[in-house]
DNA sequence: TCGCTTTTTAGAATTATTCAAAAAACCCGC
DNA sequence: GCGGGTTTTTTGAATAATTCTAAAAAGCGA
């Protein structure tokens, strides 16, 4: 096991890895939906999609940018998670509170919410599709999202 | 028909229905609440529970109140829907965008969400009688939202 | 009515987010 | 590789929804 070392190093590793063979298919997946690949947006789909399924805020994302040396502004968190958003890279999750959260699994699918620690989870199976939902006439549905939002037995009582 | 026909009446009809058989009611409610019913509360529970089901706003039932001339902040507002939801009155929605609803059903059921006229409502049907939703070990579920979101068909391009 | 507690209020503070304008980065043809 | 036009990013201000704070008002029991 090998720690980072120090914040050369560190810096050397977040700016490196844009040249690997990972930030190749992240550059493709960028053009694929018509963006640009700059730096800040490669570092960020970086971030996202490297680790499998994720759930984050605008300013979970920027703190992790923050401290692998990515040099990138808040607001460009915000206009690049809504640019991939508009893309369909990822997805906006809609819970209780006054923070947006971002999914990279833009399939469909349910979520968990812990309001104890205030963290956002898939759940495995897809619920929706048990779901008859039909639109009222003159509508169309644009989205469903189901929400379950749960206390872990301590902070219950 | 009747129209309210001034500044002074609908003031006078604002203030005197607090005396009348819907306001000894609605006493009823806040008392069994344990809320004690001050003239604001007492205001804000007959907008929210005169006219069955609602879904407002802290802001449009402050607007509401005002063209009532029933005297009240907007602090006030905030802090009686907490309370209201605190105490079983209401529940609080979980919708996208920074605004949190509130929907005087307190009933297991879901909500439409009109994304062009931002309006909020139920579902008839109680679609999450459908979902066999199970809480992961150590939590318990403290609530389930489904929100599908509309647009009309004008709105849509 | 008096006095104690609860509630309300106005306005400041906070939080999450968006906006605007200037600076920097990107990319194309040469 | 280099200028020039376009896109992105940045900083800091602006906004929106909400909460907080301390003082004033209202409610309530004796």
């Amino acid at each position: 096991m090998e720690t980072f070392g120090g914040e050369k190093s560190r810096a050397r590793i977040a700016y490196d890895w844009r040249g690997g063979p990972l930030a190749r298919m992240i550059r493709q997946r960028l053009q694929a939906a018509r963006l640009r690949p700059s730096r800040q947006r490669i570092s960020l789909a970086g971030l996202l999609f490297v680790a499998g399924d994720r759930h984050v805020t605008a300013e979970q994302l920027h703190r992790e940018a923050q401290a692998l040396d990515m040099p990138l502004s808040l607001a460009t968190v915000y206009n690049t998670l809504r640019q991939f958003v508009a893309s369909g890279l990822i997805r906006e999750v809609a819970v209780f509170g006054s923070t947006v959260w971002y999914d990279t699994n833009t399939g469909s699918h349910c979520h968990y919410f812990d309001e104890g620690r205030q963290r956002l989870e898939d759940i495995p199976s897809d619920l929706t599709r048990d779901l008859k939902i039909a639109a009222p006439p003159g509508y169309r549905i644009v989205g469903v999202d189901v929400i379950v939002r749960l206390r872990d037995d301590e902070t219950l009582q």
